[in-house]
DNA sequence: CTTGTCACCGAAAGCGCTTTCGGAATAGCG
DNA sequence: CGCTATTCCGAAAGCGCTTTCGGTGACAAG
């Protein structure tokens, strides 16, 4: 079982290590007949070259590291499995390595990714979630390290990442609520340093002028990004003396957390008060009632941004390698027409459900 | 921004490698002096080691790694993400690394972690969700490579494992059931071979025996681990003649499938037909009824298995390091005294929501 | 003053690979 | 057949660290 070392098989093969190694590596100074011979006795030995070595002799980390988002959320993060597996499927092909480092504190974030950059453990990394302003991207696009990022920070002109348009869906949330003949749509959203939450409230704005409704500013409630935040900021609004007939959530946590305070309000989800959601979470569709939700394609994300990092670090240019994803309504049973005391206007407006 | 080697260091101080290396790493053999001015030049200059070289000379990996699930089901597994960060500060004490690696496929399992053990790449792994008889755990216990599983297989007598008693919880959850009055108690449950599986039915059947009730066969049914998994099971084992009154499931996510195909039966889940699931997955709250469950306590799990996968790589006995850890019901909305006729009946036995 | 004993450090040999460089053998050319 | 151009491989120098080994100087003991 002990491990046959390179020495070993230049010694089997009577032949130098440096051959050996320029055979196993396609060199183009090697004939064909010694890389034939070198080959079949590596795989006969069972050699296999000790990645530690290589790193050294070569300085190429042959890895890439993950790096966590630091949970502000309480709410473990179930997208990370998933991201990390396609991310593994892209690093596969190289047989390279996944690291998944993440810093002790929010307040470390910046100098345990320095630290990282600099150890030359690996070469090249993917953030997650950026804040707004992000220091993390700042750091990397300087140091010129090779790097992609899970989402866009408010500016992502020069650097490469991958992100669903959530600002459009949000506008497609609000043309739908408005041809349900909504007039008042709350949004429940979060505090906007994280972007994602800024993209979607500029989508809600948007949406409500292309549909010719005013922006209030007392139809936004801000709250933390879980169930109860969701509940808290959803239970503010109904609470106002004119509240809004739809609720539109900067995602299905928040969502579902809404459901919860309108039937704490004595309403009826999806009849008296809709609700639209983002990003079709699994729950959705058991929440009560179903959640209609803005469905984000994420199912191979991990693959794409791994394959678009690789590229980088083969010394692709970041800037091209910027993807941009639709999310896609999928409408269950959380929304519909606004209510009006007269039963024969719902039959007006349609509602259905594909899925 | 060039990294300062430990030569530049020697030659800065005008020593050599030797005893700066030696300096840093606190061999008794160097003078107080000697090792405080090395310090103080060491962060002066900003020097690290370089980790490659490092592992290079010494041999130890300084790394573990976690061995992901081949992804039978198709939910993604959430516990995940929990995991990896509970690992990730039990190694940043000594700042080691995390590797995430995962099969290609379930048959090339077993070498995928034939290679990661003997590419030297790591000291240890950490391995999830094993089978029954589980063939990864065979090997690593064959090749004396450090390791530790989360959960156990069905002989778990010599390795290290950190488990939760969900047998012991599921004799619980029927003991509850039984106190309600319910007699015929369905296990909706999945294939065997994960070994979770397996203990929670054993803890059924005991449950059901130490209540005197008889084994039924045909209130079990199996079927994926999923939400569809659990409508479909549920589904059928409500569809018999005579059928249960309780739904215990293996898990949340097919609890949730229970409670939409009693709806799809026309009955009312936690009222008509009780169902008790298990994990206590954050989203149970909001199910429909609230789900009441089994929780795991998970909050700490991948800390505690990073620090005991480091004592066992530090020449610790495998099996002093086996945790099992115990379930704890959360009384929700899902279940309640079986249901008869008479309304007053209702009334004698309890129900309360604590959380 | 000599010898023995430590405390301390320098020198050097790796760890297992890559990669440059130069030289021997062969081929191509007039 | 002599000379240059190729082809192919051996030798050796790293990569940046660790660790053993031996040796120097200081100091105590005789």
């Amino acid at each position: 079982m002990a491990r046959v070392s390179l020495k070993d098989l230049a010694r089997h093969l009577g032949v130098a290590e440096g051959t050996v190694s320029r055979a196993l590596n396609n060199y183009p100074d090697i004939s064909e007949a010694t890389r034939a011979k070198v080959r079949a006795a590596a795989d006969e030995l069972g050699y296999r070259p000790n990645p530690t070595a290589r790193r050294l002799a070569t300085g190429k980390a042959e890895a890439v590291a993950y790096f966590m988002p630091t949970s502000r959320s309480a709410i473990s993060t179930p997208f990370v499995s998933q991201l990390l597996q396609g991310l593994g499927d892209a690093l596969a092909k190289r047989s390279w390595d996944l690291l998944v480092v993440q810093p002790n504190s929010a307040e470390e974030e910046l100098e345990t990714l320095r630290k990282l950059v600099s150890s030359g453990k690996v070469s090249g990394v993917v953030l997650s979630r950026p804040a707004k302003v992000d220091a993390r991207i700042d750091f990397l696009r300087k140091s010129g390290f090779p790097f992609i990022v899970h989402g866009r920070a408010k500016d992502a002109s020069d650097y490469a990442w991958f992100d669903i348009d959530s600002e459009s869906a949000f506008v497609s949330a609000v043309d739908h609520l408005c041809a349900l003949g909504h007039q008042r749509i709350g949004f429940v959203g979060a505090p906007t340093y994280q972007n994602f939450v800024q993209d979607r409230l500029n989508g809600y704005k948007k949406g409500l002028q292309a549909n010719g409704l005013p922006y209030a500013p007392d139809l936004v409630s801000v709250a933390e990004l879980t169930d109860e935040g969701g509940e808290r900021a959803s239970f503010d609004l109904l609470s106002q003396p004119n509240p809004p007939t739809a609720l539109l959530c900067v995602n299905d946590v928040q969502a579902i957390g809404a459901l919860a305070a309108i039937r704490a309000k004595g309403l009826t989800p999806g009849k008296e008060v809709s609700v639209i959601g983002y990003d079709g979470i699994w729950m959705g569709r058991h929440a009560n009632p179903p959640l209609t939700t803005m469905a984000q394609p994420q199912a191979h994300s991990g693959r794409e941004l791994g394959d678009m990092l690789l590229s980088i670090i083969d010394g692709g240019n970041p800037k091209d390698f910027q993807i941009l994803r639709q999310a896609e309504m999928v409408r269950r049973k959380s929304d519909g027409p606004v209510w009006v005391e007269q039963p024969h206007v719902q039959k007006i407006l349609g509602r259905n459900e594909h899925e």
